[in-house]
DNA sequence: CATGAATGAGTCTTCATTCAT
DNA sequence: CATGAATGAAGACTCATTCAT
């Protein structure tokens, strides 16, 4: 009797969640981890509140899904820049289009990209997992550093020092664009960036 | 009788309120804004829970003048590059020196540091406020470009961008220096910094 | 499906309600509003402290609350005596029907009364209301001063001062009958009363 | 050398004393027992925290004096009446001085008055001596009721709740006087409240 | 599964009182 | 005697979480 329900009931289990989350984004995009409430929550989502822990454990636990959610598409974003395929295109293609694909994610959610740029989520998990993943994105461009230097596509340097400014350096671009209301074209901000950041490490 | 006791007197709150202000530091700088309870302070400075009210009105008052210190600091490290007087040194050298009393600054006192870049400080007026610091220094840097751009010193480029970008460069940097136990040497750092950024924006 | 349990929550809630408004009153006819705590109250009520703000938004959010119900009460009892309709009962009867329907009230609620006569809640709400009910009293009690004084029923006199006197031997009375544990048939005072206070007024 | 000093220390005391004792006045007449601070005190006596506690031993303490004082000045004006010694004045005439004197000290200091009447002090020790002080009263107007009655002056009543009513009468005479800002001359509501309770108790 | 009433630990803040100078 | 900095007990209120229906 249950069995052909099951997958209905998935579906319609998986529904309520995401409805949860877009409300719980909101909320806390507008007001951050600690002054959202768990009532401020529910209420935007229009359910009860025994039933907001049917679907996550904690206030803290909402809070991690979506911060990992954002932080798995962005990842699926982020992609190495493969220099020793051939057949792959010129370096400067592929950084660019990773470029586009992160910065048109990151307009298209803002709230989330508020989020996570918020910082300050004294809620400790999320804030370790956040640093995680920025150490994760340096640590990424450092070794393009490195493997530019050794190609001799990139002047010698600090590379830990210059990934951490390049962080910086996309950041504050995303940063001005999720605080525009309605944000230029991301082709671009795109084209700045590289000209800016391309200049400033290439041989 | 009582005049001789004045000066002490002043003395002695203006001490008082140092010690309360180092250990809010401290328990901001680690715990952020909400999780700081003034238990946390109290305990630290180890003075009774009344004593803090006599020094500062609430916790958020506390914060804000800890905030408003350092942005004070801050911009005093901060000047506007001048191109005009023939007599000032190169604008590579202003540039450079206010670079190393900026860093050495935020090297100098990390744990306010991180209070300034943690963000996410609900406490509306910090917030305010903070957010009003970095425009500051964002439209100072799109000034120093604009005139760049006018000496023909700097390529052409979306000055307001341009800016933010390289706001997040530096913010970028000192994130990396006050996340270390032992910070390297500025001078090296602020090289780094110098040779990435001006290259990006040289005409 | 929902729909049955409604008005059972609604009744339910209700009752909850009267709960707290009880221990309230006897917490508030006690101490003050000042002394009274909401420990006090929601120990005698046996809720939790959460519960008690499910209810009511603040201490003197209850407390208005009594107030508010007891004046309620009090003005239903209290009428403009009617003169100029023939069919209606003569002046004298109608004014002790009064006078018994208050003064029963006020004896079968004692701890309500308490409160209403203790005077110095500081809470300024209420003593504004409050206020405003006496001077209501008052002008009601000067109004048929006024009225009999032109039908040569009452002599002449300063109708405001008699009113207030008026008001305080009434007052006086309802003090003495709530102090004690086992107050007398309100009949009998009554009759006192009306003695005392008509041929002081009369013509 | 501290003997020649003593009295006149001793009179400085005193004049401190009462110089406390003002300005506790007008803060407890303005914002009530709980209301008022110590802070409020201090700064209207001008006097620092310690002294305060130098000349009082608490602000309960601070209140009882208050009201003992008015109460001892009150006692002072109120005495029974004189109905056996036929070199007195006719008892009307002796109601009517004692009515003069209390109505005129109470009009002379509202601010006493207006404490003493507030009530809802919930400190303890005060308000049971309030009660005492009013219960004394009632006991007086109740054995003159009495004597009055064994003459034959008096219509037979229930002489307990009689005098409740009459010291009710007379406090919302007093009420109503120490609320306007310019009260009327006493004489004429002396005359009011002579006709209006005599006329009432009279045989 | 959904509900929402109930819970109580935890927070900030006030203020009467003390005591070293 | 006078001072006022320091104290800490006590109070009102919030909010994440639980659980009986």
């Amino acid at each position: 009797m249950a069995t052909p329900d099951e997958p209905r009931a998935a579906a319609a289990r998986a529904e309520r969640r995401r409805q949860i989350l877009d409300a719980a984004t909101e909320v806390f995009a507008e007001l951050g981890y600690h002054e959202a409430s768990i009532n401020a929550i529910i209420e935007k989502a229009e359910i009860a509140r025994g039933t907001f822990y049917l679907y996550f454990e904690s206030k803290a636990a909402v809070f991690d899904s979506i911060l990992d959610n954002a932080m798995h598409e962005l990842r699926a974003r982020i992609s190495r820049i493969d220099v020793d395929d051939p057949s792959a295109p010129a370096p400067q293609v592929q950084l660019r289009a990773m470029l586009v694909r992160v910065l048109e994610y990151v307009v298209g959610d803002r709230l989330l990209t508020r989020i996570l740029l918020a910082g300050g989520h004294t809620e400790a998990e999320a804030a370790r997992r956040l640093d995680a993943f920025f150490a994760e994105v340096r640590a990424i461009i450092a070794l393009a550093l490195h493997h530019g230097v050794a190609m001799k596509l990139v002047r010698p340097c600090n590379q830990e020092l210059v990934a951490a400014a390049l962080l910086g350096t996309v950041r504050g671009v995303i940063e001005a664009l999720v605080a525009q209301d309605s944000p230029p074209p991301v082709e671009g901000v795109v084209n700045e960036l590289i000209l800016l950041s391309l200049r400033g490490v290439l041989a």
